[in-house]
DNA sequence: GCGCTCTACTAGCGCGCTCTAGCACCGACG
DNA sequence: CGTCGGTGCTAGAGCGCGCTAGTAGAGCGC
């Protein structure tokens, strides 16, 4: 980075070939890091691009290559376990050598807008953490690129799902909870959220397993906070408060534990509470959250492996990679009174 | 979306055009939303492209047109304090007609890769979440794009600046913390991070306002979590711990409750602990976090508002932009024993 | 008939790069 | 001596689009 105060332009390719006295192919050649020019000139190449400012434009290679490396990566920037799985990726990615170009739906952009947005860019493949779009839509795109979803399952379609067992999660946490002696045990629901209809059913038959099918309950909701907020105020305007939530995810068990603070409820003595994720920040909060840990690295590594796996041979069939989950018992729990 | 399914080329404008039976010229002029076209041929055209399931090339795009219409921003994925922004930037960002791409900082990816990137999109301006690159290589980068710091301010560069009154929202705090009768005020400091330098100064200023100059203490850190574990074992390594603590973020601050919470250190009977940001997560953290609030949706639209400027008029000399903030007391603040 | 304007459209260059084909030169080998 | 393979380099087409300069045709006044 140096003087190089070109009126408006900024210097290209053949500015370092026309300076460093070579080729504009050969300046390519050597950005791109193939092999055929010598360490000499690779350097003084390097030297020249460093003195004039140089730095090779995306859109041009893109543009002007078949193979652009990159993966486009849908999240939810309000997600902190989507900050886990972005991490991850961006290790693996590394690793294969591809880049990663990230788009967030925010609410005044929705999914299909942030998808158009990683298309535009020519992502070889896209990777969506819990999108919520038609199963429909999911297939369609699907058919046209290669796509993995981790968490949100679509059936028969022709894309790739990382998830965890919800299943085997969910009758973890019922489990325990039951085994410490609660009874009524209600959850909230994750609306259409990745996983949800998954860990309600799992929900159903855990209880039921447990002879508990009558004390069973199900608040609806979503995968924010706020959906925490409002199960609390549902449940604080009753008679009697169950003793322990099973929540959509974590996000949804903050919010919870939010307004139940708010409310005077003291947690875990009048109410356990337990989430699902266990994305970095469950484990920090102020008191630790119990929760249904996934193994984000783990997902996300994944996740890559098979975009780009899928970019090689884009006919595959969908798969279905599933990871064990796994209940993390912190603060937010414990017997009933 | 539809069949369209031609042996691995995705449709150009060209396609479009053929198809619509019309020149390729006119299909950019439609796209462009560019006046020329009659209302009849701007409808089949979009049929058409819709039918063979067209999408318009953003390098291509790039790459041809001067302006791109796109600002980059450089953030950290795990501080919830940037999902507020990038939220306030997006919603400023389209009422103004520029898209943005984002990049972010992991522990494999540092700030100056992720900005290059950003650049090699070809970004129009650059807004950065609190970088903590050096000011010489910050300073070159405002002379060669036009360049927004959000939080971090570099003296004598010529970018803008947009934070809130550092100094007024630790006086705020202190003076708070000494009102309710803590005189073992201690800080944990930002290190490098974004007003970091301000905040410790203005702690100083503060403490011997008060009279309370002996009673200061630094404790180094960071902006992450960690730093918050790691005064906590400083401080339960001693033999007695302060009655508040003001933390350099609130990521600080939470790390730092989880451990003292972990050691059965009461907040805020112990220990008092205030925040410094006002992220959406503190407020819906368990018990909530009293914090010095800094206006997210302000400090993007702000933000947004000077890239755009500055795309327009390149040579503007730095600016600094200075918003309140402004001391919100939640649960984790009180008297001392 | 003429020239004029206005609408609706088209031709074709060039953005900065990748990549295939090919060229000049070298030493080695038969 | 001619040929071969390898090394280090170059020429030039073309990626999908934006955009300037243009054209064809309709309508209109004189």
């Amino acid at each position: 980075m140096a003087e190089q105060q070109r009126p408006g332009r900024r210097p290209t390719m053949s500015d370092v070939a026309k300076q460093a006295g070579v080729s504009r192919a050969l300046v390519s050649l050597i950005f791109r890091n193939a092999p055929g020019a010598s360490e000499q000139t690779r350097e003084r190449v390097f030297e020249v691009a460093r003195e004039i400012g140089y730095r090779p434009d995306t859109a041009a290679r893109t543009l002007a290559s078949s193979r652009t490396k990159t993966l486009g990566v849908l999240l939810t920037i309000r997600n902190p376990f989507h900050a886990d799985l972005v991490e991850a990726c961006y290790a693996e990615a590394d690793r294969l050598g591809f880049d990663i170009v990230l788009s967030t739906t925010v609410p005044t952009r929705d999914e299909e807008r942030a998808i158009d947005a990683l298309l535009g860019h020519r992502c070889e493949a896209l990777i969506l953490f819990g999108p919520k779009a038609s199963a429909a839509y999911l297939t369609q795109l699907g058919r046209e690129y290669p796509v993995v979803s981790i968490s949100r399952r679509v059936p028969d379609a022709p894309l790739d799902v990382v998830h965890t067992a919800e299943a085997k999660g969910v009758r973890q946490a019922v489990d325990y909870l039951v085994g410490e002696g609660h009874r009524d045990i209600i959850h909230i629901d994750g609306g259409t959220g990745p996983g949800s209809a998954e860990r309600k059913r799992a929900y159903r038959a855990a209880m039921r397993k447990h002879g508990l099918a009558d004390h069973g309950r199900v608040i609806p909701g979503n995968h924010t906070e706020d959906s925490g907020v409002h199960a609390a105020e549902v449940l604080l305007a009753e008679d009697a408060l169950p003793t322990a939530v099973l929540a959509a995810n974590d996000r949804c068990a903050l919010g919870l534990l939010g307004a139940l603070h708010k409310a005077g409820v003291k947690v875990p003595q009048e109410v356990s509470v337990v989430g699902y994720d266990d994305s970095r920040v469950a484990m920090l909060s102020h008191i630790g959250l119990t929760t249904v840990h996934q193994n984000a690295d783990e997902l996300g590594r994944l996740a890559v492996r098979a975009a780009v796996e899928r970019t090689e041979t884009p006919a595959m069939p969908g798969r279905e990679l599933v990871l064990d989950p796994e209940l993390r018992v912190r603060g937010t729990s414990g017997p009933p009174r």
